[in-house]
DNA sequence: CGTCTATATTGACAAGTATCTATACAGTGG
DNA sequence: CCACTGTATAGATACTTGTCAATATAGACG
């Protein structure tokens, strides 16, 4: 239970969960991710940041929507930022953060169930 | 953060994650269900359920398996019932939970990428 | 260089949860 | 009907985590 930050094995690894057994440490390591998105405010936040132009957001423009405290935001962009969801970068004042759709097309393939039904 | 059970809803709304904003109702929904896959043991088990003939297994015999209490494993497998994830039946002496794939290629559809990427 | 704004870190606290032991419940089979 | 086996529930505990207030850090710009 001491999986915070993302393996970056998760990446390639990552047999559909439904076609064959994980290792325990292929478990833990999508756990990681998973738990990352088991949290109302975080899918809600990617869902601001998928929406905005170019699916980047600054981090500033994150408090007064949520209505959470600076902090708490900061913190969920750290939480997402480590488990390789999102992006980051300065420009001029700011920090922006942004969307990388990889991660979830992994888990997409994670979850595929064309094998088990084939089966 | 009181979603433990999951929302039937799940299994009919959820616009992809990344194609628009979701409401905080669905956020809550769609993160009940990844919470209840950010569990490393609960991911094992549903993979060794999965690699079962007809992705089904009796409960007993995952105790051994999983080298953990029969309590904890009876918890577990109440968990991923309560989220759609499983279903039970009684068959003989033993309790047979076999898996819902419906529920993972919803979440499968959640997480499509391709709209924004055509975006 | 100093101030201001934006973001991150620290420390604390409450709520949630994964696990265990002990116990209850529910069919099965004599 | 009684004992047995398999599963679920209750209660307790340790650990994790989401949140906040307070503080630190880090660029930007006079």
């Amino acid at each position: 239970m001491k999986v915070r930050t993302v393996d970056p094995q998760v990446w390639r690894c990552c047999p559909p969960l439904l076609t064959g057994r994980l290792t325990f440490e292929q478990a833990e390591a999508l756990a990681g991710v998973f738990r990352v998105l088991g949290d109302p405010t975080r899918l809600y936040l990617l869902s601001l940041i998928a929406a905005q132009p170019h699916q980047e957001i600054k981090a500033c423009a994150l408090v007064e929507t949520l209505g959470l405290s600076q902090p708490t935001v900061s913190h969920h962009l750290k939480v997402m930022y480590d488990a390789g969801l999102l992006t980051r970068e300065r420009r001029g004042t700011g920090i922006y953060y942004r969307l990388v759709p990889q991660l979830l097309s992994v888990l997409r393939q994670v979850l595929s169930t064309d094998a088990a039904i084939m089966a």
